[in-house]
DNA sequence: TATTAATATTGATTAAGATCAATCAGAGTA
DNA sequence: TACTCTGATTGATCTTAATCAATATTAATA
């Protein structure tokens, strides 16, 4: 699943949701410690193998709404895979403000951009209660010798993260707000489906504000593209409750732009 | 070096040159099929470790100036360490206008946002006639196994990536023309007195346009921005030529935006 | 060298989004 | 219930950069 076509798919947006397809097929024992299922890296791992894994990735953590699961600056120790619940990361700026550099949710993988340096560089806010799984990062280093197939799923992984930091770059360099929006909203709505949600029907965790600065928009422009959407009755907005009422003309929104269908 | 301070730099854009910081002091022998001394690889790696890495990256390559090094749809076998030259790397739109998504310099590594698909998603066409070494990736990381610490740097390598990334998309969110052109001159200045050139004396080897596709601009925009930075004389502009005379003044253009001085 | 094509600069105008400001809605609290 | 606070919407105005257009300059090639 890993290998085949999304790259192009349709979200121009940061979208942690392939890397954890967890082609729950290959999982043939379960792990008592931690329910590895959720998580992006038990890909194709034979029995003993997830044992392994389970034994690093079993120390588990909870985030209250508004509670962080990292700091900026902090020293950086563990991964975080998601196993329940809505998370922002973000960077803040001298003068206070916040950019926002991504959405995450169940399954999906935190703290890669703290590997560098070994400093935490942004902020992990909970945007409601989640439940995450600590993995130490020098841990998972010394399986990966001893299971390469985790290996290459990590480098995977991490080389899918580029991929939507570039294109997200894409959608800031070019697109319109308009077209942003719509581009957020099929991330979101793919990424709910994919987890058994529903695609057209959901309820939005982080504010118009929040949003602005994850698209580089201002509040209100984010809400006047809501607003322009609904009224050509493509989305029907009830504040954060949205429906996509025609997804096809939703599509047809982002543009052209790198977007396959 | 990788461990320090540099991830707060003022490098608001995709800057490559922290990944290859190349510590030669550590490289004890040459290695005489391929100089990996100017490469970002070989970081910390003993005798023995150099003559297996370099048996992996042996095979050299050389693109001429506007050859392409791999095209998007290709596909992805190995990453590419260059060795001299400059490239681009680009996604090509369905209209024909391309955005670019980075400029490459000597001791960068391209090619990792294809590993997760094992296809190339972008196009990376030499802007100055270049050399490169292939790097098989299934070679990498065969031999990562036997070498932790080439596997612990390369994982460094690919969150030093993300982190640019993002530090990218926060100037394309955030960031005005004219503090979004001093980034990106500051960058490459920095960039180019790593290599040992002046820093405040250089060529550029793309044009406005290509500046302006990754920063998000209008050509037209772009070469305002140069105008207008020389007429308050902090830089000076002879079409490609630039000199930075008042490189304090230019970090001041920048704003406070995330940027450490 | 002459000719052509590509690239760069500059000006005038338009359009998109930021900013400023007022109002409204909902959640939580006294 | 009233009160406060946060978040959302909408309007009016201003700023920035895009667009359109005209040269100018440089590079490429016959």
């Amino acid at each position: 699943m890993i290998n085949g076509a999304p790259y192009l798919e349709n979200n121009l947006l940061h979208d942690s949701s392939q890397q954890n397809l967890l082609d729950v097929t290959h999982i043939k024992s379960s792990c008592a410690t931690c329910s590895l299922r959720e998580l992006c890296l038990p890909v194709g791992l034979n029995d003993q193998e997830i044992q392994i894994l389970g034994d690093v990735v079993s120390h588990k953590r909870k985030v209250r709404r508004g509670g962080y699961l990292h700091q900026s600056g902090l020293k950086f120790q563990s991964l975080f895979a998601i196993r329940s619940g809505f998370l922002k990361t973000c960077v803040l700026e001298e003068d206070g403000r916040q950019q926002v550099t991504g959405f995450h949710m169940t399954g999906e993988l935190l703290g890669l951009d703290a590997i560098s340096s070994e400093i935490h560089i942004c902020d992990a806010i909970a945007l409601e209660d989640s439940e995450v799984c600590e993995i130490p990062f020098t841990k998972l280093e010394e399986i990966s010798i001893v299971i390469p197939s985790l290996m290459r799923h990590f480098h995977k992984i991490m080389s899918r993260e580029i991929v939507r930091d570039h294109s997200v770059m894409l959608l800031l360099g070019s697109m319109k707000a308009e077209e942003r929006l719509a581009s957020f909203l099929l991330n979101l709505s793919r990424r709910f489906s994919m987890r058994g949600y529903s695609e057209s029907d959901f309820n939005l965790r982080m504010t118009r504000e929040e949003i602005g600065s994850y698209l580089g928009l201002k509040l209100e422009t984010v809400s006047r593209a809501f607003s322009k959407l609904q009224d050509e009755n493509i989305i029907t907005v009830d504040n954060k409750h949205i429906q996509i009422n025609d997804i096809n003309r939703l599509k047809m929104k982002m543009g052209n732009s790198s977007c396959i269908t």
